[in-house]
Order: structure tokens, then C-alpha cells, then sequence
DNA sequence: GAGGAAATTTAAAGCGCTTTGGATGATTAC
DNA sequence: GTAATCATCCAAAGCGCTTTAAATTTCCTC
């Protein structure tokens, strides 16, 4: 059913139709309701690419993937989409998926600009200098990134955590528990969320008169057999750390593992405090949770950001827009006091 | 830049233009040649809008993910989308993600259906007498399914993995290594892939002339927690089982951390065997894996399933096309003889 | 070198929608 | 009673592409 032969049914014209659907005001009352009826009851739906070629606007919004040989699909960017996806379902919008290497992603950028399948885009983890805000601005193409370019305050909108401050106030608390030796078990080096955890944790060793120890610091993807790795090795020193910060849920499975392994208690003789993304697959709930963490929904920034880029696309005019998420600290059953000699 | 354009500049009809583009047989090769050289240096891209309404084909593919409120963002989506993803663009198809709650599931088929915003469906989770099989046949939308629909073999194309023989090849490993009593932690049981584990298990069970106890069979979503609940239950019982069946990598991770928390040693004094999804994010390898496992690359699966489906668009006539797939057995260090006294 | 076939190109219609620029009555104002 | 105003409705153009039908050019053949 198009909307020719829904006119035709209705003895309307296409004008009629398409007005009375669209909540234009000059149709009369009793027609559209009759039309509105009409619609329903053959489930008339208009197809969404010739109105998007009419209106010159697509009604989607494209999310853009990194996805490297190692680092595949990160279960973060899934719970992240995930979120956003409501966003747009409820305003009437389409979520474009596309999976990229980064070796192509500026034409893969260029390529959905120029082809017009999506009125705005995500920028899903940026970098420590991302050349995709200049592409992008060039492009024209209206976008939300989620994080910050590290170097790049300008003129962008975005949507992040404060990971400078929560891991400041996590190193903090370990320090706090008497712990001098921490080992920093962070994502990959170039990401910007990595710098600025990065960042918080050197703030807070400093204040306390702390010196870092770079053996203990690990970068790389996330995963459980990165922490386990990193973990494994950490413990192996002559000198090993007390306390471990893991910037995921998922590292923190693979360290707690390694921890096991290595016949000791977590919580007890060594200390583990996450950032928790809240991913539905591995929440770190209960009265006492398990870890001590930072708190941050990853699917609710997703909702946020999806809504942040619809406002923006409505009215250009009120961009960039930014907005702070503070990760909230919450006590587990990880951490305790220093006990060791040192 | 847009066709218009583009042949005015090349002093061509945008007939002419537009088969030179789409290689079609009538255009003099020398032609063709200036054309494309021209689209290329003017980075033209045809319009998806408007090539998909004057084509009839949307040329993009739909994935509807259902989110209950329990089980909001399976990692395993994730990952099998990220394989379809990389079919698609190859063939410059678009993917369209949708997230639906179970209530608005059959309207959301429909509605995309009606809208004409894509050529053809993924479904994900069949369920044991899954609906939409009809539903989509009734609305003339290609799909294939990722798994099957238990109660109905009939006409419709689908990609499998053979969990009936993975788990009954898995129990019985754990059999012939002396274990008795079993515990299964499975998927949510209104879900196909847990029926016909389920079946393995039994088939197994009772060809070794075994009685299942109820009490030691755990159904849920696959999640750490569920995970490490069923198995801490499971322990508590006077007569524990000595070995488990895991369906996912993530909800073996909780039953490692309850075997730990039982004082008890995992391949020592418990084995587990696990299905491995292959999960970028939590692969089980290593010289030795950590886990027993029945293995099958989901990612690999959305990829075939992406293929088979952009097959069946270009071909209706090869309709229905299936696939079964293989997962393949690898031992690792969670599993070894039964060691206690029954 | 004329006739016909083959190769190459083009004009124009059409995909399903929105929107501009009228039309057509009905209503109001004087 | 006529002009001006409103409320409704409609015909037709246009979004950027593909494709049909037809025109033009080139190439053979004898």
C-alpha cells in the first residue's frame, strides 16, 4: 500500500494524504482522522526512502565501528549502540551499522557523507588526536563523539565520563587503604579514555609523593586474558603490587583470575578497584558487590548521545553540545587495607 | 555531487552516465573509462536514497535484536553482527539495527516490512515455536535464521551451529572421564540453541544410563552472574556434581569464581567444559586453554549467515538454503578424571 | 556507396514521497 | 450584494536515480 492508492481509496489527493498524516495544519479535522483511520487500518506506512529523497534527509544515523585485527568487537560499543538504538526508534530514526578497519575509516567516513545514507554520525572511541572531528567538520556532517579528542577542546560536541576524576578518587582510595605499590591496567595506550584515566592515577600517586613504577602499568584491549596477562605478570615481581586498577569489568576476570592463581584473596591481600561500564552481561551487582568500582552506565551515555545528535539535527543552531557524566564510587568486596611489610 | 551534475560535466546524458557507472554492456569502453575516472575525481557517490527507490531494493539488511528487560545486550549479537557487518559492505549493502522488546517484536517486523527500509532480515534467537518464521513468509521478506526454529523444520533458510551432537560429544567426555553427576547451567530454555543442548545432554546422560537431577539443571541468560549463582547452588548441595556443562564463555566465568570461592580447584577437583563462542573479547586460548571446549566462531557464523541471505535476494529460487556447523571439541585444563569417593 | 545491422547515446518516464502555487468554495465584512 | 478573507483541497513539480523506448552514429557487407 503506497500512498497513491491510499489517496485513491480515500478519494483524496496525495497532498491531502500526505498532509493529514504529517500534522499539517491546513487539513480539516474530520478528514484527517478519516485519513488517519484509513491509514492504520491498511497499515499504510510510507516508505521511508522516498520520503528521505524528497525531504533531503534520511532519517538514520550511522555508527561507525573501529575494529582493528586484535581488538574486535568491543562488548562496550555493543552495550553503548544498544542505547542508542531506543533513542532513535522512539523519534522515528534508523541506526546504520558499519564495521570498519582503521585503515579505511576516513573514506569510509567520506563515503557515507557523500552517499546520504545518514543525517549525523557517532564517533565511537577517539583517539588521542582524532582526525575524524576535522573530517567531519569539512564533511559538514552533524556527529556526537563519545569521549573527547585529548588535544582538541574546539568546537565539537561529545558526551563522556569524568575518567580523570573517578580514577583519581580510585587511586585515592587505595592510597588511603595504605597501598603504595598499584599496578594500572588500562586500555590501549592511543584511546583518549586511556590518557586521561591515565592522567587521574598519576595526579593522585603524585599528591601522595608516590612514584610510578612503569612496570606495573599495562596497556591494550580490554579483554580477560589481557588483565590476566598483566596481572600474571605484575604478581611475578619481587616487588609486587598490592592493588590493582582496571579500567573494565572484563580485564578485571582475567586479573582476578590471576590472582587466584597465585594463591592469594582478593580483598584481602591484594585490592582490585574497576571502572564498571554497568554492561548487562557482567554488572557487578549484589549488597556487596564483588568489585569496588566507578560507576558509569555505558547503555544510558548511549541513550544520551543518540538524543544529544537528534537535538543537534533539529536545530543545528544550539551546537556543540557537551555533557559530563560523573562515575559514582561504590564500595565492594575488592579492596581492604595494605597488609603486607612494605 | 550528483548524477546531474556529474554528466553535464562530462557533456553526457545521465543515462549514459549511469551505465557507464553500473557496467552495463551498452557503453563504448572509452566512455566508460572518462566516466568512472570522473566519478572518482569528483568523489561521486550515487545516492542510496534514490538509487533504492528507483531499484525497488533498499540494499541494506535488517537485524532485529530482542531485549527483555533481563537479558538486555547479548555479547554474542554483537559479535555475530560484526561478522554479517563485513559481508555487507563488501557487497555494498547497508545493516540496519533494531532493538525490540518481545510485545513490539511483530509490529516492528512489520513495520519494517511496510517501509521498505531493507531487502531482507537476520533473526536472532528463535525460540522453541518461534512466530516469526510465519510472520515473515507472510510478509514476503527474505530472512535467515541464526539457529533454528525447534518444532518446525519446514521451508526456511537458517545457519546452525549442532549443538545436540557438541554437548552430547561434551557429556560425553565427561562420562567416559568418570563423572556422574553433571550439572548443566543452559540458556534461557524458551530459546532454541538450549532445547537441543539440552537434548545432547540428556541423549548422553542416558545412553550411559544416568539419571538427570533436576535440581543441578540451570536455565537463565548467560551472564557471569548467573553464572556463578547456579554453580555456587549447585555446590552447596550435600551430593555436588563434580563437573559442568556451560553454555557460554561469560557464564563460566562466574562458575570458575564459585569453584574458587568453594575452596575447590577447577580440572582438579571439578571440570567444566564450556561452548565457546570464540568471543574476541573472551576467546579461550593458549597452548592449553583454559577451558574444556565444544568451540564455534560466532563471528564466522554472521558472516555465512550475511552471505547465505544476500544469496537468497539475488536468487529466490535457491530458497530455503541451511547450514550446519560443526563445533569442534579442544580439550584445555578445566577438565580431568573424577576424582571423588562416589 | 547504399542498405542494414550493431554499437552507442539520449529523452523521458517513473520509483513514492513532499511541497509549492494555485484553485474552489465557504465565510466574513462592509 | 460584492469584495476580501479563510479554510480546504488539489495538480504538478521535484528529490536523484534507473530503465524503457527511440534516436543517432558507426561499422559491415556486397
Amino acid at each position: 500500500m503506497n500512498l497513491k492508492q491510499l489517496s485513491a481509496k480515500l478519494q483524496l489527493s496525495q497532498t491531502t494524504v500526505s498532509r493529514a498524516l504529517n500534522d499539517y495544519p491546513e487539513v480539516n479535522e474530520a478528514t484527517r482522522v478519516r485519513v488517519k483511520r484509513a491509514a492504520s487500518k491498511f497499515n499504510y506506512q510510507p516508505n521511508i526512502r522516498a520520503t528521505s529523497l524528497a525531504t533531503g534527509r534520511a532519517k538514520a544515523i550511522g555508527h561507525i565501528i573501529p575494529i582493528n585485527s586484535s581488538e574486535v568487537f568491543n562488548p562496550i560499543f555493543a552495550e553503548f549502540i544498544a542505547g542508542a538504538s531506543q533513542a532513535y526508534s522512539k523519534r522515528g530514526y534508523e541506526l546504520l551499522l558499519t564495521t570498519t578497519e582503521s585503515n579505511t575509516e576516513e573514506s569510509v567516513y567520506r563515503t557515507i557523507a557523500s552517499k546520504g545514507s545518514v543525517d549525523g554520525v557517532i564517533v565511537h572511541a577517539p583517539r588521542f588526536k582524532d582526525s575524524r572531528i576535522s573530517l567531519l567538520q569539512e564533511l559538514n556532517l552533524p556527529f556526537v563523539i563519545h569521549g573527547r579528542d585529548y588535544s582538541n577542546t574546539g568546537d565539537y560536541s561529545w558526551i563522556d565520563i569524568n575518567n580523570r576524576q573517578s580514577f583519581y578518587q580510585a587511586t585515592k582510595l587505595l592510597i588511603d587503604l595504605g597501598h603504595t605499590r598499584i599496578s594500572l591496567i588500562n586500555g590501549v595506550e592511543t584511546l583518549n579514555f586511556a590518557r586521561r584515566r591515565l592522567m587521574g592515577f598519576t595526579k593522585a600517586m603524585t599528591d601522595a609523593q608516590l612514584t610510578l613504577d612503569q612496570n606495573i602499568l599495562f596497556n591494550g584491549d580490554l579483554t580477560e586474558a589481557n588483565g590476566y596477562h598483566a596481572a600474571t605478570k605484575a604478581l611475578a615481581f619481587k616487588n609486587p603490587p598490592t592493588a590493582f586498577l582496571v579500567s573494565s569489568y572484563m580485564s578485571a576476570l582475567g586479573v582476578r583470575r590471576a590472582i587466584h592463581n597465585a594463591n592469594l584473596q582478593m580483598g584481602v591481600d591484594v585490592s582490585v578497584i574497576i571502572h564498571d561500564d554497568e554492561l548487562s552481561y557482567f554488572h557487578n551487582t549484589g549488597d556487596v558487590p564483588q568489585f569496588t568500582a566507578t560507576r558509569s552506565s555505558v547503555m544510558e551515555a548511549g541513550m544520551l548521545a543518540a538524543e544529544m545528535l537528534l537535538s543537534i539535527i533539529d536545530k543545528p543552531e544550539t551546537a556543540p553540545l557537551t555533557k559530563l557524566l560523573e562515575a559514582r564510587l561504590t564500595i565492594g568486596a575488592s579492596t581492604g587495607p595494605n597488609r603486607s611489610d612494605t
